[in-house]
DNA sequence: TCTGGGGTCCTAGGGCGA
DNA sequence: TCTGTCGCCCTAGGACCC
């Protein structure tokens, strides 16, 4: 059997671990430039705010009803999501880490276990070591674990948190239950196509036939449909080295000049071949992009990739950065208003498995100046030590208004309690 | 005026050598 | 020598996830 946990409204729980008075309050999370909003609690769900939905749109609904705001401050989330990690991996030796809110766990040889009380228990331990609220879904496949886990959020007093598709008499009252847009791996496009041939729930489309689904929803389509049949398709997925690396980021403002597009994408290089060099990878596959506002049709629009090779597969920003900077000279036009850039490093390979070129060789002395400048950085404890292409007075600067404290990642933010 | 970021997987279609 | 077919590789684009 699979397990599904999921945190509740993960990020805004987190802002309540630290700040109890906004329990029973709505609250909003909002993305990186304060632009999107992308969690809400459920009190900010009532009041009809919409994930996804423009800040600068809901101004007026934030203000009447007093919603409480905050910047992403992912440092505080990551570190909250691996205490959430670390206590359930004490419940099963089977688990992948799905998301920063989201783990799979497996119970194999847990036969004499009540799944549905362990579940509980399960809920129980994380919400009060960690204080965020959880819901447990457990299911015979991992689709039908978050059918069952979307059950347990949906009624956490009847469920306590905790439902398990056990019987074929569940799973089928289960999957009428279910819309078909809430389906995992069926998103917008596949709901509007199957909406349009009369499926309306996750039970009709478990019984279309297989020709049908397979040519219009591909293989992926298939093994949904199967592991709602309660057919295991997906197994645990081991950690893996990641196989794209991006940084990517709308500008605070519209830029127009070569040298300001430059030193982004040199920035941006910089952190993409930092978290390259943490896994411990190379990369032989440079890609940029720029692309103008396409929000504002008014102005002339340009978007435009471009994929590098490198000589040799490298983790050095010096020579990643060389091969970025060709591509954003070959892609760059002048005349627009750039409002967004971004690097992809590619082809990555495992530093042990690097294939070396017949003609060109790694610069030796790139490999020591990389250690150096990654153990200064992380002594310092943020990136500090950058390259000449970087801005160092930081002419960008995300927007981030609302930012609550670090209370778990900078020691002066630690809540201090007062003893009498 | 202001609209996120970082990933994965699959398929179609073209180029190319056997 | 020419042509058709097959399979492999690569890229672009579409769909999805959180």
């Amino acid at each position: 059997m699979f397990g599904l946990v999921d945190c509740n409204n993960f990020y805004a729980s987190c802002q309540r671990v630290f700040e109890p008075r906004l329990k029973g309050k709505p609250v909003v999370i909002l993305s990186n430039n304060d632009g999107c909003v992308i969690a809400r609690s459920n009190e900010a769900k009532a009041l009809g705010i919409k994930m996804g939905a423009p800040a600068f749109e809901c101004e007026k609904l934030f203000r009447e009803n007093h919603v409480h705001i905050y910047s992403s401050n992912f440092a505080l989330y990551g570190d909250m999501s691996s205490r959430v990690m670390n206590t359930l991996s004490t419940f099963t030796p089977s688990i992948e880490i799905y998301s920063i809110d989201e783990a799979f766990l497996k119970f194999d040889g847990f036969d004499s276990y009540d799944l549905k009380k362990y579940g509980e228990k399960i809920q129980k331990v994380v919400t009060k070591g960690t204080g965020i609220p959880i819901s447990v879904g457990i299911a015979p496949t991992k689709t039908l674990a978050k059918v069952a886990n979307k059950i347990a959020k949906k009624y956490p007093i009847k469920t306590r948190s905790s439902y398990v598709i056990d019987t074929e008499q569940k799973r089928i009252k289960a999957l009428k239950w279910t819309e078909i847009d809430d389906v995992w791996g069926i998103g917008s496009r596949y709901a509007i196509k199957l909406r349009n041939i009369g499926v309306q729930n996750a039970y009709q489309f478990s019984i279309l036939s297989n020709d049908w689904v397979k040519k219009e929803m591909s293989i992926v389509g298939l093994r949904i449909k199967y592991e709602l049949m309660g057919n295991p398709m997906l197994d645990l997925e081991k950690i893996q080295h990641k196989k794209a690396i991006a940084t990517t980021r709308s500008f605070e403002r519209l830029y127009t000049q070569y040298e300001d597009l430059s030193e982004r994408v040199s920035a941006f290089t910089a952190y993409s071949s930092e978290k390259l060099r943490k896994q411990n990878s190379h990369s032989n596959l440079v890609m940029v992009f720029i692309r103008t506002n396409y929000f504002r049709k008014d102005q002339p629009q340009y978007s435009r990739s471009i994929v590098i090779k490198t000589d040799y597969a490298t983790s050095s920003y010096i020579e990643l950065n060389r091969c970025a900077q060709i591509g954003l000279k070959k892609i760059y036009k002048s005349g627009y208003q750039y409002k967004k850039a971004g690097v992809i490093l590619m082809g990555i390979s495992p530093d042990s498995a690097t294939q070396l070129s017949l003609f060109e060789s790694p610069n030796p002395k790139h490999r020591i100046l990389m250690h150096a400048m990654d153990q200064l950085n992380q002594s310092i404890g943020s990136t500090k030590v950058m390259f000449a292409g970087q801005s160092l007075d930081r002419k960008w600067k995300m927007k981030q208004e609302r930012l609550s404290p670090y209370f778990t990642t900078k020691i002066k933010d630690v809540i201090k309690i007062k003893l009498n």
